[in-house]
DNA sequence: TTGTATGCGTTATCAT
DNA sequence: ATGATAACGCATACAA
């Protein structure tokens, strides 16, 4: 295919000429300009972006960190992350990693690489020390909140989000109270876990080990919790279920063996998903998508701004009071 | 930061025989490869992989075209595409772009600009005869069914199945078949659009204008069309439903008001997801799935083998049984 | 087995 | 306003 020094030849005009009315540059008569646009429309001539990519040292690529693409949680942080890339012109690669190291490693050597010029990590499987390690390669932001290690991020914070989540639980009288979540050592849970146990000793709340549910990952996950809770010998009068799609579950399958919601159990669900508004499930809204467009900004300002300088933003919670606890 | 000649200066050595190490070339001496190697090590050095793509040609990334990353249907997709990519080596991009047309040429410009191997297009605005323009680029699969225009596709026959699906509500006695969908204008949509309206007069079923329902994305949609049904002078006692979520927002609400399903309303689904299995709703199974795994695979043989003959491969549906119709 | 020289396609530099 | 040429970092044909 035809290459920058074919169409020079063939306008009559050098490489340079070519170069500068590809780029937009000024300092280049009309006529000639002309000239090299009838050429390259006739040609059929585009850039081989590799050769730019090599002299320039940029890609206009950023990559997205997440271990599933297929989660609510992510994909709504997704959408704030297009957004915002798709005004500043980049473009994004979605990098599935299911928390494997290697997997994440892989693209933060990209950015060694240079074949993108940042990484936004919306989860990892990564200790900050190793990320902190990338930075000099290019700009790297989070959306968790692992402390200041000389590179952004935008974050909820998931410890107060729960115990908030507990403490409205407890004021409309719940002293009984289960929690479930998805991953149990990924690092949000972590959080809630945490919030969950110090709570409960806080208030001198009874504590099962059977009460705490792990890798709920689905609305089926959800209503295997409801099967379980009728198994036990003491049930929880409450839940703290970390994502609407299980609480989800949760209720329709409950509700099918009879029990009422929120009179037999209350469900408080996390996300503020779609499915959480349909069955009126009160939730805690997190900004999920405003952290996605938040550190793609961030990104955008360090690589342009050229400011070193590393940013931590801290989103703000709120419960969204509806009709299942 | 260093680059293959200062390694091999260092190393004592010609940037070929690093170039060699580098890529697990034979042909080089024991001893010269471990001083290579630790050279690399000490500096740190990975190679600018602009460079590589720019001298072989190749960058070892496809993109891969569909509307909403944010979508049950795409998602199951993406799964099958991202699980062969990673045997194979090689790094998906997602372009989520909202069926414009602008935005799915960007992509193909991409691939003209030789900034990837290859296209996965899962859905498109695009005509066959503009796609088939680019393959002389590189491989191009569709999981559409647009006809033989001389790149490969692997497809469900949306028309088939749906058809299949409203034999199934017609064999369970029912005539008064509605039908619901995502965008009006969505290809997939609009086989399905045909199926219905020339199966309804085939069979002569009551046809009218208000049970066809378009524009439903969430599970607030679907229970939205519960609510639009309620207020309909003469109401269908069945309804096809693209997309399981869906059907999930609108049994749900039904339910609400007092509906019983299947007895009042049948409900088919779209898709066997997990929402689906969890309320029982009887659905169509289309293999998402292995469709992206089969569009990769063929992908990856085009470009290996150098084949340009393209391949034509059909999916097939089944109904699974359950208790919603 | 190793090295030299050339080229990939573009932009940057510097001269005019 | 325009052009000649260096430079980006690497792989590879060819020579030794």
């Amino acid at each position: 295919m035809a290459n920058i020094k074919e169409i020079a030849r063939i306008a009559g005009v050098s490489v340079t000429t070519v170069s500068r009315v590809l780029n937009n540059h000024p300092y280049v008569s009309s006529n000639k300009r002309a000239v090299v646009l009838e050429t390259i429309e006739q040609l059929k001539y585009t850039r081989n972006m590799n050769a730019v990519h090599l002299i320039t040292g940029r890609t206009g690529a950023v990559a997205v960190i997440l271990p599933y693409i297929n989660s609510f949680y992510f994909s709504i942080v997704m959408e704030g992350l297009a957004h915002e890339a798709l005004i500043a012109q980049y473009r994004l690669i979605v990098c599935q990693t299911n928390y494997s190291r290697e997997e994440e490693l892989k693209v933060l050597d990209m950015l060694r690489n240079k074949e993108i010029d940042g990484v936004v990590i919306v989860s990892t499987a990564l200790t900050p020390e190793i990320i902190a390690e990338y930075t000099v390669y290019g700009p790297i932001v989070t959306c968790q909140n692992s402390g200041k290690h000389g590179y952004s991020s935008v974050y909820t914070e998931h410890y107060a989000a729960f115990r908030h989540g507990l403490q409205y639980l407890y004021d409309k009288g719940h002293r009984k109270i289960g929690y479930c979540d998805g991953r149990q050592n990924g690092s949000s849970s972590s959080f809630r876990q945490s919030a969950y146990h110090e709570f409960l000793a806080e208030k001198r709340l009874p504590f099962h080990e059977e009460w705490m549910i792990f890798d709920c990952v689905n609305e089926e996950s959800g209503a295997a919790i409801a099967q379980q809770l009728l198994t036990m010998p003491e049930r929880p009068e409450a839940m703290m279920v970390a994502g609407d799609h299980i609480a989800a579950g949760l209720i329709i399958e409950a509700r099918k063996h009879g029990m009422s919601i929120p009179g037999d159990l209350a469900v408080m669900g996390i996300d503020n998903q779609p499915i959480g508004r349909l069955l009126e499930i009160t939730t805690i809204d997190n900004q999920l998508y405003e952290m996605g467009a938040a550190a793609f900004r961030m990104f955008h300002e360090q690589i342009n701004g050229g400011s070193h300088c590393p940013v931590y933003r801290k989103l703000e919670h709120r419960i969204i009071e509806r009709s299942t606890v």
